[in-house]
DNA sequence: CAAAAAATTGGACGGTTGTCCAGAAATAAT
DNA sequence: ATTATTTCTGGACAACCGTCCAATTTTTTG
């Protein structure tokens, strides 16, 4: 009995996406822990102590610690970015994109804060380890194009350039996330209210 | 012989001087270790390395790790806020602060970037680590108050609310700081053109 | 110049880190 | 059922960490 390739071929491709599954399962249980402490907090051992993990099946799963944090960012790119292009998908007028891009990142930084606080750390390793220089370069690629297409799609043609946009949009951003782990932010409305208001005075043309 | 008081008084002052100035001393050498390595990757032994500074001495003069790291970020401010400060003492017009603050900043992203990039770090830490909270929201709070005294003093009336002035004009900030140490920045003209542009936006009044 | 105090050294200490591996356990293949 | 393969365990390992301290050098004091 010989095993046809195409047999083979779907066996192996069946075990590679079980050991995707297994490292996305891992990567969620090490999120819990690099949420909580930080990048320079974090050790392997925390992460396998967090979740049921033995210290040895991250090493079998992932290089080494760098390969499994950058798996990790990579995770918080894909539903981070799902949720914003859904928001912006089908607006119709200006001030509804406007509304509704603000709505859906003052939802995220309410709901989602502690996360957005460990990209914002890594974001900065990057700058002094090259290793994880990719994939935030990745990430930040993906944020910047939200904010073009959203602009582009509403028909807006704003005056301020747009290398701009983003920059702005994410200081405003690391304000309030920061505000609210401090524990005096500002509600889900207010922030709701603040980044609409800023859009409007970036976005919106001054001569219309 | 005996000491008369005041001359008792004089010299535990001096010494306390002398202490602190080999204090900063000690601190400029850690700070040139901590802007190439980063919060999470220097040690104090890469300290002591790169200066011609002992291990001990490092304790000698300072609690812990943190103490120091501390110390450091209060002598970044200081510098720096001074460096602001001066830029916009005696501005005559809006456009003339626009000018001088833009120029300035420029320069700072230029000429300091890697200050600035130690700076975010450990900001960001502190979002982990309590410790360093109170001199980062010091900090903050003294830069918070450059961008809104320069504001007043230039007599500008902006209908954009006073608490995002400082966010915005940091998101760009870090914006150009992170391209520049990539390699792909704007140079120093094109910088303070961005930021005067900017400024324009969010400062100055839409009917007037 | 002696004596006291301060400054500095260099190494030891316990604890933690990332990494690795021999072997057990579980699963798949024949 | 019995190999073969993969998955997982728990501990060992060397390197590194922050901290501490006894001893030495330098400076200051009386």
């Amino acid at each position: 009995m010989e095993d046809s390739p195409p047999k083979l071929k779907k066996r192996t491709t069946r075990k590679q996406t079980k050991r995707a599954e297994k490292k996305q399962q891992i990567a969620q249980s090490a999120l819990v822990a690099l949420r909580e402490l930080g990048y320079a907090n974090t050790s392997l051992r925390d992460i396998a102590g967090k979740s049921d993990l033995s210290l040895g099946m991250l090493h079998y799963y992932f290089e080494d610690r760098t390969d499994l944090i950058i798996y990790c960012v990579q995770t918080y790119k894909q539903t981070f970015s799902e949720r914003l292009f859904d928001a912006i998908e089908d607006v119709g007028s200006a001030t509804e994109l406007i509304e509704k891009l603000a709505d859906a990142i003052a939802a995220s930084i309410v709901d989602d804060a502690r996360t957005h606080r460990l990209w914002y750390d890594i974001r900065n390793q990057a700058q002094f380890d090259p290793a994880f220089q990719p994939v935030v370069t990745n990430v930040e690629a993906m944020l910047i194009d939200v904010v073009a297409q959203a602009v582009c799609r509403a028909g807006l043609t704003p005056e301020l350039p747009q290398e701009l946009w983003y920059p702005t949009l994410d200081g405003v951003f690391q304000f309030h996330m920061q505000r609210r782990l401090q524990g005096a932010g500002l509600s889900r409305a207010e922030i709701r209210k603040s980044f609409a208001t800023l859009m409007c005075h970036l976005f919106v043309s001054r001569s219309g």
